[in-house]
DNA sequence: ATACGATGACTGACTAGTCAGTTTTTTGGG
DNA sequence: CCCAAAAAACTGACTAGTCAGTCATCGTAT
């Protein structure tokens, strides 16, 4: 009995140390992905960084190809984590899209490499790789999607095609986190951003004046 | 002075055919490239993809990535020409804004080769590269940022933060090209996004509900 | 004693770039 | 117009290097 106990102890901590030290390999490889492209990291320069052998990389990962899929898989399931507490509470959607893109704006600034990872556009690698990616790309658009046509419903969006501005509210996303102030709080670029696509860029007296004019016509 | 000519007349048909190869070369390989990352593409499988030899893409190109370089190059000057005589015209923002936008769409449905290669985000490769992208993507920022300042100064925008808005648009872009459908009519879905961005999502009713809102806090 | 994780030298497949040799084009004198 | 020789264009086998993945061997914990 007690050594059955034992052995399990000793297996949970063997399970624990892999797992540990699966989590360096992928935390160091996706710092190395980050920087240069899948080719051009080498599983030498991996085990290096790490201070291992390459072969110890390989009792963790079948490939190079496999290791970086995992990278994705694991990036992909922490931020679908933080999004999934937030998707099920029940709020205007206005208040949720706000909220949805301060949480997507705050992982991807804890996150650099993730975020330079994800949107590097390398889905040609392997069949896998590019699944994952659509996968992935067609759930955030979903998200945008629902949140847009919930807003419909409710009155208090006016929005003519939910797929084209998901569309365009994801692609801003990436552009705006790579290339906007780092300096800034996340929280306030959700809002800044936020209040662009609410409320459009037209100054209101043209507004109206398009309006009035769309009203003429017909 | 017949021997002078006749020996201009050469010169300029070689350099015309040498100028051929060339652009059959970038053009062959652009297609590869918008298919495979750099190092997927093999020197092998362009020359195969010519009919010709692997040493005589070497009589034209220095390297590979230079030949890489030169399609970024060819690229980006062509949507710049479509796009210079279109900046040079004064004419109201709102309206230079979405004709902008239709050149932009235009010219990389008529190209998605170029949409593929140039959207891929491979600027670690050589600094050249980098430096290249950079420069490229800055000099669009501006462009996005010169209409805006434009129309709030002209009355006709209402912007709190042009350099914010031009990074969603050019970000937009992509995503939406890449993405949305491939047999709507390019001006058209200029048309919608010009639309979503001037007028935002928020319903009218909401809008002004937010405004009142404000100036209650204010 | 033995099981097992770790090692790193080694292998072999792969590929950018080269260059000696071949083919095609141009030239210029008869 | 013809032809030989010079020039230019082209070729593809070869080189030199690279790198993902392997495996015989080692240390160590039980």
């Amino acid at each position: 009995m007690a050594k059955a106990i034992r052995k399990n102890i000793m297996i949970s901590k063997k399970t624990v140390k892999r797992l540990n030290k699966k989590e360096d390999i992928i935390k160091v490889t996706a710092k190395l992905f980050s920087q240069k492209s899948f080719h051009d990291v080498k599983m030498d320069e991996i085990a290096e960084e790490l201070g291992i052998a390459k072969g110890t990389i390989y009792l963790y990962f079948k490939s190079k190809e496999k290791l970086y899929l995992e990278i994705l898989e694991e990036s992909y399931k922490a931020i679908e984590a933080l999004l999934e507490n937030e998707i099920a509470i029940d709020e205007p959607s206005p208040v949720k899209l706000k909220k949805v893109l301060g949480i997507i704006f705050g992982f991807y600034r804890k996150n650099l490499d993730v975020l330079k990872i994800l949107s590097r556009d390398e889905t040609h690698l392997i069949k896998e790789h590019f699944e994952f990616t659509e996968h992935w790309r067609l759930r955030r658009l979903k998200l945008y999607e629902k949140i847009l046509e919930k807003g419909i419903r409710e009155g208090s969006f006016n929005v003519q095609n939910p797929r084209l501005t998901a569309l365009i509210i994801f692609g801003l996303v990436r552009s705006v986190m790579f290339f906007y102030s780092t300096e800034k709080d996340t929280t306030d670029i959700a809002e800044e951003v936020y209040h662009v696509i609410t409320n459009g860029i037209l100054s209101p007296k043209v507004s109206n004046l398009e309006k009035k004019l769309k009203v003429m016509n017909h």
